[in-house]
DNA sequence: TGCGGCAATGTAAGCGTTTACATTTCAGCA
DNA sequence: TGCTGAAATGTAAACGCTTACATTGCCGCA
């Protein structure tokens, strides 16, 4: 360490700028765009750099440059491994491109979610990752009004006003619904996450209530519980459904931890899967792939998400040009608990 | 959506003075210590704030005042359900005084880390949580430099230079150790997950060897594979280990990851757990409950240590008082997966 | 030789806060 | 009534950067 009594101070643009004999400019130069300085000047400013280990302070430089090279997001849950293998990739190519990510989670919170949204934006957060359409109108015109971009992920929806990344959850919902239907089955039962604002949760219903309808099942076939995320849960609505004087005879699953929960409680009701009764799931968590029998689901593509959504970010926060909804394809993952109806209706 | 208008300017703390009448020192000490204003002033202020939807802008604060209100977190990977169960927590108790949370994930390189720490640094956070003690010298030589407090989590270490919380994986594994031993065990199989980087897969296995040391059991009876992290990369670790002349009667693993892959190859293999062959785990994920038969693991208190974890940093952060580390306890899950070995040698 | 023009660098004005320090006000007291 | 000093508020200097604009120096061409 060199002099003086500022040993211990984080070294600043200045001290750089003074080591190197050069203006500050020249270093701010140096360090954003390199091109513009000449080799033999540069040189001296890097050594300088290095020698007083100095890096800018983020803060100082975001409020000079009116960007924070930041991103935010807001997502139900981290213990969730459906989103955090998402924010993963995310994260990741965010950081590629030197910009950090601030995270926060809402606990399926609406108000939580909203209150967070805007601390993140007084944080600075150039533009924000949100999970799912349904939010409060005032939330979004908040976020119009500071002209936040603002990505929405994890759901698309072909006439969303947002723009939006994802896969069709109803779509893909109804896809499987159909090869359920074609296996035989008529009385379906469905677990679904809360729906009061999930709208993810809401379309993947909506998917089985088309494809029932497209085949001509009339919704007095279909056993619907509602209930919140968890394998106890998805076990005691599996319960449930099954107590009926008619039971059905596939029950289908608003996601994968609701599936492998009931799948779970059947076997514990001695219920051979898919034998007595077919299970289906959705999002196709690695468990899905070890359960016993491994689990028929909808396949989506999280880190694929992450990364698709991180570039569509950074291009909205660049505002050269408008940027447009994507649409990613979902695979429906034919495994071993999905079997024709038990005997014949 | 991505107009620069600059019609929508946000409101500053300049307008907040002036829209009341005050100066912008009044103004800031009506946000920051309300009681120093006389009253009919600060409710004309806040009047004001609310009036224009003020917010102050938190880069502008942290430059001035010279702390951020920001905590850095650096974790292997998001996409392990260990880490972001006990990242969630933390994150939790954070927000809930006012902190936000900075995180970055290093994909289990070390060089990576070291890069993030330093970006988080340059981002100014007023704290670090940090996994596991191994880092190389100039890391924590940095952090002391810029005397920036760093919380070593998910793993306690009673000697350690470092203030720490966690649990001791040399002890906790031992007394797994210790209860396959008592079984009757004699030759023991490992898989552990890479150690060159990692001190918490060093200690678990040798909490391992201490055991059988204890026991008498000498080392040739260990057969060791060390591998990365992954379904696959376990169930691969587990044929090598079996396909030896005389292979172990139980294979211990360094994480429930690992330990599932390795149950799952059993299978595969046509070998009964705990019949033919005993598993266990560490770390008792979601998954080992679920899995068939159930894991015998070791249960770590995740959320638990997200909380305390951000207590401490936050203590560390006010500087009043010296923090320790905190150790904490481990169970021992017994399940199913833990037998005698099948038959006397 | 002189001059236009361009490339390289420097100068200094912000960015939106916080906070020492200065100023004003006013109650209390001799 | 005039002082004193504490309480309330104002003034303005940081904080560490970026960047518009000014300056310098140099090359090439007529």
């Amino acid at each position: 360490m060199s002099t003086t009594d500022r040993s211990q101070q984080v070294p600043t643009l200045a001290d750089v700028a003074r080591h190197a004999g050069v203006s500050t400019a020249t270093v701010s130069r140096c360090l954003n765009s390199p091109d513009v300085v000449v080799a033999p000047t540069r040189e001296r400013v890097m050594t300088a750099v290095r020698e007083l280990g100095y890096s800018p302070n983020f803060n100082a430089q975001s409020l000079a440059a009116k960007r924070t090279n930041t991103v935010g997001a807001v997502i139900p849950t981290m213990e969730n491994s459906i989103f955090a293998q998402g924010l993963q990739a995310f994260q990741e190519e965010l950081q590629r491109h030197g910009i950090t990510l601030l995270v926060s989670s809402s606990s399926y919170q609406e108000d939580l979610e909203a209150e967070q949204i805007r601390t993140l934006i007084a944080r600075g957060a150039d533009a924000l990752l949100l999970i799912g359409h349904h939010r409060a109108q005032d939330v979004f015109d908040f976020l119009d009004k500071r002209s936040v971009p603002a990505l929405v992920s994890w759901a698309f929806t072909p006439d969303a006003e947002r723009v939006c990344i994802g896969f069709n959850n109803a779509e893909a919902m109804r896809g499987l619904a159909q090869l359920v239907i074609g296996k035989g089955h008529r009385r379906i039962g469905f677990i679904s996450a809360d729906m009061a604002s999930n709208d993810r949760a809401r379309e993947r219903l909506r998917g089985v209530k088309d494809a029932m309808a497209d085949a001509g099942i009339g919704p007095e076939n279909l056993t619907l519980v509602e209930t919140s995320y968890g394998f106890e849960t998805g076990g005691d609505a599996f319960r449930a459904i099954m107590s009926a004087e008619t039971p059905p005879t596939v029950v289908m699953c608003g996601n994968d931890v609701l599936a492998i929960g009931a799948l779970r409680a059947a076997k514990e009701m001695g219920l051979r899967t898919p034998t007595d009764i077919s299970i289906t799931g959705f999002d196709d968590i690695e468990l899905a792939m070890l359960a016993e029998p491994a689990l028929t689901t909808v396949h989506v593509p999280h880190s694929e998400m992450g990364r698709r959504a991180a570039r569509m970010l950074m291009q909205m926060v660049q505002g050269d040009e408008p940027v447009s909804s994507l649409e990613l394809p979902t695979d429906i993952m034919v495994r071993q608990t999905l079997g024709p109806p038990r005997q014949q209706d």
